[in-house]
DNA sequence: AACTATTTTAAACACTTGTTTAAAACACAT
DNA sequence: ATGTGTTTTAAACAAGTGTTTAAAATAGTT
């Protein structure tokens, strides 16, 4: 009999929400089970062991991580706009999945990484062509001419790091969990400007905003 | 008779090593009395046991963490040149204790947290001054008018997600340590032209750089 | 209904965990 | 040298770890 979720998607759902909560060292196979609502042998029977059920959560990640920031480019909006969209989508996006950046950089860091080959994933970006396209505008002038890495950098901290950093926010200035959430939809806008500012400096003033 | 370096200490030094690479829970008491040379039993005759070791570990990187930050905004400099010196201790402060921030908002967000209260230290934020006088400036229109929570992300975002995510960046743009590191030093120039265009409009072209 | 293959479980395995105990090693005053 | 208090160790403790085994429950076929 088909049952309307299986067995398999059940373990790997709630591996990937206390793997994530709590990383792979600060959570115990039995905990994953329990989560799951069955035996522990059956998440060994399914997944050989506790680090290759990981490192299956884990290649998803990173594979949702990377795909979300590629989605945009393929568009054929100016660089100016894919700019202002991809800052949109990624605060979307990682509003929904908030744990990911600080998961995915802490287990990168992990010595015993599971046997896991990152470098995969790296290449879909490369691959994409995202960063020759940069380099394009660049030679162009549409596009102030910082190296890519600094580029990907100033991108990625206004982005990630918001969503990393809540509690500490939170703790520092005094709000809540509401309060900081809606406080964020100001700061997408401010980073926005400010990074748009600083990559166009030309043609930022005249080019169309964002719907 | 004294020893140069005490037992005491010994301990704590490995701790930190131990704790700040690998978290609360990804190490074990015997890793850190074997960092340390010594047997398990001593860490517990000195400390009471490995929580209570780890909250005084956290407590004083918490500690090293916003004394960093603070030092900087007892000095008489204007509001932009302030921002100038800060942003440049904080990617030297952090390029030596490159583990920092992710250990503090890893172990934040840890549900046991050894009941350690944090309150404290982010009163010590506040109590210096430093948001009385941004909202002060800003109101003599000489800062952009951004509510603090946004500004703080701005700066923090800036000056630690470059440090947070060297082994992800390393990954994505397939460079070295040593590229990685006097990139940095581009990176942060960037960040300060960036942020000081941003935050300072008007005078920012007139103002005298830092040194 | 009886057989087969798959799925699930309880129980056990060897090992590591944090912590404690009791004895040994040490420093030092008398 | 003897006694005293401190520091360090080896050994043990119960509880928890990842993993395996063998038996039970279930589903599907004839």
């Amino acid at each position: 009999m088909k049952k309307d979720v299986t067995t398999e998607e059940k373990i790997k759902e709630a591996a990937r929400h206390v793997f994530m909560a709590k990383g792979f060292a600060g959570c115990s196979s039995r905990e994953i089970s329990k989560a799951a609502g069955m035996n522990v042998a059956l998440v060994n029977y399914y997944f050989r062991s506790k680090s290759q059920l990981f490192k299956i959560i884990f290649e998803t990640a990173m594979e949702d991580f990377v795909t979300s920031m590629m989605t945009v480019f393929s568009s054929d909006q100016s660089i100016e706009n894919k700019m202002r969209i991809f800052i949109d989508r990624e605060f979307e996006f990682l509003s929904k999945h908030p744990e990911l950046p600080v998961f995915i950089i802490t287990e990168m860091n992990r010595e015993e990484g599971c046997s896991i080959d990152h470098a995969c994933f790296f290449e879909k970006i490369a691959a994409s062509g995202i960063f020759n396209e940069c380099a394009q505008a660049q030679l162009e002038g549409k596009m102030r001419k910082i190296n890519i890495l600094s580029l990907t950098l100033l991108i990625m901290s206004n982005c990630q790091y918001p969503i990393m950093a809540k509690n500490l926010m939170q703790g520092i200035h005094g709000i809540s969990h509401e309060d900081y959430t809606s406080n964020l939809l100001l700061h997408k806008q401010n980073v926005t400007e400010m990074l748009v500012n600083y990559l166009f400096p030309i043609n930022s003033k005249t080019t169309n905003k964002l719907k």
